[in-house]
DNA sequence: CTGAAAGCGCTTACAG
DNA sequence: CTGAAAGCGCTTACAG
């Protein structure tokens, strides 16, 4: 009785079969019997036995793995992306390989070098930012024939992307204020300068715009150097800077929910209520934002559908081949409608 | 002039030399001159090429990959645990390979058939309650001599585990809240039935017990039925709970930083100040806690201790052999104080 | 210090 | 439907 199973050899001994047999049953190819399919599948329950994957990644060329490379752990849209992205690489048959790479920063790049190394048949990348180092990983995957894709990269990408719609997201936002009756439009630590706050002022801009106003009398926004990430507190002391104004905005947008709930807290400790004397309105869908009093009106970032995309290019990819160029595709964000608007007073 | 090249083979070929002098080199074993070493590394930089991990795992049997098992990323404390434990398994030339087991209950257990396959050396279960399912992993490694480690798991462990002392760190606070003068205890949102909070519970009894009081008259444990994970909104629930009580406690031990941030705006929009009315102190130390205005005492994870202590115990595993049997490790967690606690009025 | 053999655990392609 | 050869890309152990 053999208490131990390492190899298709041995199983193959075990069970009086030939090796290849045993081969071709673990892998479902047909001219087999289903008896010794059956028989070899039992064996490998009892025995708790898996081929290796090196000795078929060697020999069959194809390893099944596919790197995920993402850029650091730091917010919970992130979070969510990595189980998405995990759920959907499994269910089509590989194995995702997972990356940090802000870490590597200090221990130079073997992220790339374990995907190679490791023979992954694609790679994505998560929120990475445009950098020197991302365009030589970049290269070095091409010359590999490993291709890649990017799920919301962080600048600008020519194809193989999928992009969060942050224009249409804040367009929609202000239209939906605007209908409500607002005029005066409060931004709330959104950098027009950033890859991420550049569109979100944009998207503000073109619905006024479309709506026959002059952004430049519509809206004002607030910011100041803080400490990184905006939160609460940030938020706290824009509600102070935005008492202070001449005249104030009746409708707030902020740059993430959390700055929305500070800001939300400073003005109630003021005071004001929401949404009688502001309205407001946040961004990400962060758990936080349905838990205040009022719940915050947000923006969700369908990560569930952007996550889908990115995987279906990168699988389109990896079976089509590496020179293949898809197009870049947006992803509109949903409106998420709370508490916290109304029309102005 | 070749463009790529894909393996050692096509580097000797390149380069002169025989295939064994270029895996000697790229390994750094010594028998090699420095001047082929230093050809042999300038020419993988050149093209980028890594070995491939499948012949080598297959021929050398150190794969060097390490199973990293979670149950999901839903804490902000798990993420971090990834952080650190990216880090120290990289740091120490091994490659982690994550899993996520809670998606994987939906998809048949193949968490582990992929450590096995991937011929992992070692795995670190984090987070992993006790169940059928797990104990079946466990007996599974065993029978192919892959040891295992446990970084706070859910359950009792007899070996080659790391514990946080949750009862160490309720007695801490509880001793700092007595010195402080406080007499009556609140605890909000801790279940004692549950694996977390008994511990939590038992420390807070034990240094009552170690004051010379009756914990039984010197404190009320409020919980309730609610939506899990519990956040702001309950928080601000028991505050109002709390207030209606005959006998009000003045010091606060909520089960996290989300409660204790609920129940102290929940406290304030009723009137009362904190820390002059009521002293509040959270557990875990999440951004929020630093962030809420007065900022709030609470209790850090120590994740790095944590995490290190846990390495530790596997990399020991790995290079003794499977049999070895590690005592369990406690870690006391740190007590962040902060503005939210005072002497009772 | 370098070369040539053997073999890790598989799958592919061919033969029966 | 099953068997035996060859070979994937490496490293180990041996020979010089």
């Amino acid at each position: 009785m053999k208490k131990s199973i390492h190899s298709t050899a041995e199983l193959a001994r075990h069970l009086g079969l030939s090796r290849w047999s045993v081969s071709r049953a673990i892998n479902g190819q047909n001219g087999v019997s289903a008896a010794t399919t059956e028989q070899v599948r039992a064996a490998m329950e009892q025995f708790g036995f898996m081929p290796s994957a090196h000795g078929r990644g060697l020999r069959g060329h194809r390893t099944g793995a596919i790197g995920v490379c993402f850029r650091a752990l730091d917010t919970p849209v992130t979070i969510e992306k990595i189980a998405h992205v995990q759920r959907l690489v499994s269910a089509r048959g590989y194995r995702p390989l997972f990356e940090l790479t802000e870490l590597d920063q200090q221990r130079g790049g073997d992220v790339i070098n374990h995907f190679i190394s490791m023979r992954v048949e694609g790679v994505l990348f998560v929120d990475t930012p445009p950098s020197a180092r991302s365009a030589e990983w970049q290269k070095r995957l091409r010359r590999h024939d490993i291709p890649a894709a990017h799920l919301e990269p962080l600048g600008p990408v020519p194809c193989n992307a999928v992009h969060l719609d942050r224009t249409a997201a804040m367009a929609d936002v202000t239209r939906h204020l605007l209908a409500l009756g607002h005029e005066y439009f409060g931004l709330l630590g959104i950098d027009e300068k950033s890859p991420l706050g550049q569109p979100r002022v944009a998207g503000v801009r073109a619905a006024l715009t479309a709506a026959g106003r002059d952004p430049r009398e519509c809206f004002v926004n607030l910011d100041f150097p803080h400490p990184r990430p905006a939160g609460l507190r940030y938020g706290h002391e824009l509600a102070e800077r935005l008492l202070a104004l001449p005249r104030r905005p009746t409708a707030l947008l902020a740059v993430n929910d959390e700055v929305a709930a500070g800001l939300m807290w400073g003005l109630q400790k003021a005071g004001h209520a929401v949404p009688r004397d502001f309205s407001i309105f946040g961004f990400d869908n962060f758990v936080l934002s349905e838990q205040t009093t009022p719940a915050l009106c947000t923006v969700d970032h369908q990560v569930e559908t952007v996550a889908a995309a990115a995987a279906e290019i990168l699988f389109q990819l990896v079976e089509r081949g590496p020179a293949a160029r898809l197009p870049v595709v947006r992803i509109a964000p949903r409106i998420v409608l709370r508490e916290s608007i109304g029309a102005p007073r």
